[in-house]
DNA sequence: ATATAATGTTAGATGATACTAACAAATTGG
DNA sequence: CCAATTTGTTAGTATCATCTAACATTATAT
């Protein structure tokens, strides 16, 4: 199942907001992402329908285990594209940031991988950890979640 | 004036074939995208209302000047980046390809020059002669265009 | 030179994403 | 406890990129 951009940006949004909050609510998601309240209306009953996120109407915002799932794996995609951007190529923590958000979705999993182990490597890292790997571990470096979760 | 991903795509493909064919077809463009002929005369119409090609109905299509320098940064942002993918990173030649396609839209200037540079330095050149470089002085190592205009 | 094939266009539909405006529900502060 | 504010929903519209199906034009081959 193909998440398109948009899609996984309010799904990252939820998660983020997840881990400060205790209550995600339909404005702040819209504050959050420059949105409409009704945008983010649709877009949720979207992400309902194709069974990532519970929600019922003036109800509370809850990824399911499937989307908490994706949801992280986008945010580590996110975090280690950045961590790349800033860190190896010297962008802006602005243009890293934007960028990284546009990128992670279209690469795929081998060269976000090396990627991944590329950044490892050039700083200097010698046991590779990142969330990238197959394993799925988590990255001393890359992995803001692991002081979050 | 910002174009979509889509329009950049047909402007870097009729570029593309303008070197390769003398002249340029509608149904050239339709099967390299995999686009339908309908989606093609369409998309070309918008580039035509925006100057960007010159085209009247079952004639020739053509870049304007404007476009045709669009054309080039996209194919240049396109080269560096698949470079960088593969040379660096070690991504494959067929994810390379997908993925430097999407990924050149997004980039700011600044971090597409920064991989430029980032690349060069990597592969060992010394002086930097990259299209990216703000004097857009040809790349030896990325600009494939080098060789065909 | 004309029938057939190839090519190009148009009309109309769809799906995704977003918007505004109007309305409905829930929360909150006197 | 209820008026005002905040929050959420709905309806309707717009744009973009795409499609299919039908039609129009151009090229070709005998």
């Amino acid at each position: 199942m193909e998440l398109s951009n948009s899609q996984e940006e309010y799904l990252k949004t939820i998660y983020i907001l997840k881990n400060t909050k205790n209550e995600i609510r339909v404005t702040e998601i819209a504050n959050k992402l420059n949105k409409t309240k009704a945008s983010v209306n649709s877009a949720i009953n979207s992400l309902k329908q194709i069974g990532l996120i519970n929600y019922e109407p003036y109800g509370e915002i809850e990824l399911t285990n499937e989307g908490e799932k994706i949801a992280q794996k986008i945010i580590e995609a996110n975090d280690i594209v950045k961590l790349f951007l800033k860190e190896i190529i010297g962008a802006t923590e602005i243009n890293a940031e934007e960028e990284a958000k546009a990128i992670k979705t279209v690469l795929s999993d081998d060269t976000l991988n090396k990627i991944a182990k590329y950044t490892h490597k050039e700083l200097g890292l010698t046991s590779l950890e990142c969330g990238y790997d197959i394993n799925n571990q988590r990255c001393i470096t890359c992995a803001r979640r692991k002081d979050n979760k």
